[in-house]
DNA sequence: TTGTAAGCGTTATCAG
DNA sequence: CTGATAACGCTTACAA
């Protein structure tokens, strides 16, 4: 079904529909033709047409890394509500890990003429960000910072300095950090470098600070801690750098001290605040953050790159909230 | 940057930068000196004027609704997987339960002339379903049967059947059953009637077993069950229809006996098979799914529907595994 | 207020 | 093997 025969069906021109379907100038009466000739057929018009013509999407494009899962509702939520009150549209796009993926999306999401690319991502970014700076439209990262480019981020760092603060440790305390893997940024570094800042401002000497790297699975968790209660070493607190480390810390602790509440067994930090764990585990400190405030501001970010045409970069830090202490 | 004029710099036709992109005949002079302009200028050939052209874009649309947030990253994954080989595309959107959003959604992919839709969604299908059957294009359920449709699912019902007989219940045994709301078919009706009729079958009585609602949080869990304890009530066995409800559920279990080891305070059992969850307060009975493969089955079917081009429906229920017994 | 017609970037047909 | 050309469905001057 076209436009064209639309508008033989109403006895009008193509012309008309379009300006029906845009709001231009038209009578009462045409409209009213228009408006039952299209209900009549279920006339659908083709984007593709418009874009072609027009030369302009109204879309972002969104890709999305498996790494940002937990982020992932939450961020997008935000950005459509942004984008909902104006007149612009998502296209979403997951990717995994691999390189190729990745381009592969940028591709395609570059096809389609697509306005900006908001890419959320707290993973590496793989292809040297390369691609990203040559995509000829705006581009948001989201998760992380990036040289000279717009980005979107939690203070991984201020997080875990609070919440190393708020654990309760005294400096003749035993500490063990459980670090994510060290390739990313956020989640691994920032957090890793505000709990030991934390620890140092605590007056806890680096001699009584263990650090351990795990992956990102509970599974990880399990194995770091279970290894690092193998031996004699006790501790007063493990702080892990996701909530799903600290589901693995808490199962080694049980398995090795019987019990959470063991006089023994060390307290347990987590981040991201994951419902169930809380739920199950909790009260456990960890960090809350506000995704869909996330989304938001990276939309809004978007929106000022298309309206400026700019090319400067710039970037924002978004807060947190410490909880379950 | 368009077609021509890379043909221009590289001194052949655009018919020539065409049949470069998509493999014609081609003199491998021409074709050095083609790349050579298009790896020069960045070309990125438009998307909108081939789908125009073509009147096919070879993508799929795929709509993910909130409800499904657990399952989506590895359907996604699945149906990237399976697409990937051959050579269709997706386009993903993502939709709260808003009924005017989930339209607007559809428009928007239909109007980009998306040659299919599958839709994740265990949530109620709102509009009535007539949208999808509007559809000029093939449309996948997964998640739940909707009827005249095809769709791909997990045997629910199955699924609580099954794990009903693994939790060591006797006849006279005091039983509770969680329900998660009851406008969630898969989630609702499906597992509760299993669960049903697996007790039924281990000839406990009607009169021995405590149904209640619940919502999706693990905050609603958590109040439904401290009501159910609340009274003189003892249960051998509290069944929740989430993982999330079941986490709720031990908090409020932990609160009123202490501890999950106490001598009367319950066994609980779950759905789903949260990692976190079970490292926590597992062995903890709960039931997995396989949720790429039920991605890689929902493209299959729609790669079938597509060549067929016919509209008769086919359907699909996937098998599931108990775990944590 | 309305219709005509050009052109957006591709691909496919057809004649060379 | 190659190039000119028409057509895909839409919007927008421009002319009426």
């Amino acid at each position: 079904m076209t436009n064209k025969e639309v508008a033989e069906l109403a006895g009008v021109s193509s012309a008309a529909v379009s300006r029906f379907l845009n709001g231009g100038y038209l009578s009462d009466e045409k409209r009213e033709r228009i408006a039952a000739a299209i209900e009549q057929t279920g006339y659908v018009p083709s984007a593709n047409a418009r874009i072609l013509r027009l030369k302009k999407s109204n879309t972002v494009g969104v890709i999305l890394t498996r790494a940002d899962e937990n982020a992932m509702s939450g961020v997008v939520a935000g950005i459509e509500k942004y984008f909902f009150a104006g007149e612009l549209g998502t296209s979403l796009a997951y990717v995994g890990d691999d390189v190729k993926e990745q381009a592969k999306t940028m591709r395609s999401l570059l096809e389609r003429q697509i306005d900006g690319i908001i890419l959320v991502s707290s993973a590496p970014i793989p292809g040297d960000i390369e691609l990203y700076e040559r995509a000829r439209v705006p581009v948001v990262v989201v998760g992380q910072h990036v040289r000279d480019m717009s980005c979107v981020r939690f203070d991984n760092f201020g997080a875990a300095y609070d919440l190393a603060s708020s654990l309760g440790c005294k400096p003749e305390s035993r500490v063990a950090y459980i670090d994510a893997s060290g390739l990313y940024r956020s989640f691994g570094a920032d957090r890793r470098k505000g709990f030991l800042a934390g620890l140092e401002r605590l007056g806890i000497d680096e001699s009584r600070i263990s650090v351990r790297t795990s992956g990102f699975s509970v599974e990880h968790g399990y194995r770091t801690v279970h290894d690092l209660l193998a031996g004699r070493a006790v501790f007063d607190c493990i702080s892990c750098a996701t909530d799903t480390i600290a589901a693995g810390a808490i199962k080694a602790i049980r398995e090795r001290y019987g019990s959470l509440s063991h006089a023994r067994a060390p307290k347990v930090s987590g981040f991201g605040n994951d419902p169930i764990l809380q739920a199950v585990a909790g009260p456990l400190p960890t960090v809350s953050f506000d995704y869909e405030e996330c989304g938001i501001k990276a939309a809004e970010l978007m929106v000022d790159l298309l309206k400026e045409g700019t090319n400067s970069p710039k970037s924002l830090v978004l807060g947190y909230q410490v909880v379950g202490v």
